[in-house]
DNA sequence: AAGTCACTAAGCCAAATGGCTAATTAACCT
DNA sequence: AGGTTAATTAGCCATTTGGCTTAGTGACTT
């Protein structure tokens, strides 16, 4: 299953590199691009940028002296997919205590 | 907003955490009950229901000498939500480029 | 060849995290 | 009243995290 969802929701669990992600689904950018909004030293920028690509949120090439970045949409979707999960068996829960309320009023509509 | 994604993706990046979120779609529970399948000490595992709820994603009462958990959804959607939107973002620009590869064949159908 | 630019490496630091044990509190049972 | 049960408090410890600075490395520019 591949489930490395300890690394997903730990690198999501950052402002600074929810704001890369951010950043990265409207397309592919450089280390430079990316850092210019954070005010951090950029070594403590690429930092963060290293959790992002150990958990597999993002992959990077460099070429030349020039590191591009851009997010892998597949992790992202595995961890909406976990916690999409989970609101669905809660919501199944809620219908079927819905039914079970229905079929109480039904068969004594005035309890006591 | 009142947006604390950074407890919420936090509080999901760990195993037990999210074992218990899994447990607790299901229904309530008491401590002693959603601590039995985990072999840590209960005071670690408390520590671990105090993060649940300090994020918001957990909320708990105590009758007498029980203290009974349970799920709260909303914090969970609004997590979801987040990540939803960043791939409609990443999905919104494979639309674009689609389009794009679209019109250079129409205009172009065998270029080079 | 020298200078600048884009990163990278190394190491320091304080605070947070995730585990433990031992001791306490408070409620319920007999 | 005494014992058991459910949870809590306090404190210790190693590791990780997120920030910093200073010092490279290697690629492009002039």
């Amino acid at each position: 299953m591949d489930n490395n969802y300890d690394s997903y929701f730990q690198a999501l669990a950052d402002a600074t590199r929810r704001a890369v992600v951010e950043r990265l689904v409207q397309g592919p950018a450089t280390v430079s691009e990316l850092h210019a909004p954070h005010a951090m030293a950029l070594p403590t920028f690429l930092k963060h940028l290293k959790v992002l690509e150990r958990s597999g949120l993002v992959r990077s090439e460099k070429k030349g002296r020039v590191r591009t970045v851009h997010i892998e949409a597949l992790p992202l979707a595995a961890a909406e997919r976990w916690i999409a999960q989970q609101r669905n068996v809660w919501d199944g829960r809620l219908d079927k205590l819905q039914t079970l309320a229905e079929h109480i009023e039904l068969n004594d509509p005035n309890p006591e």
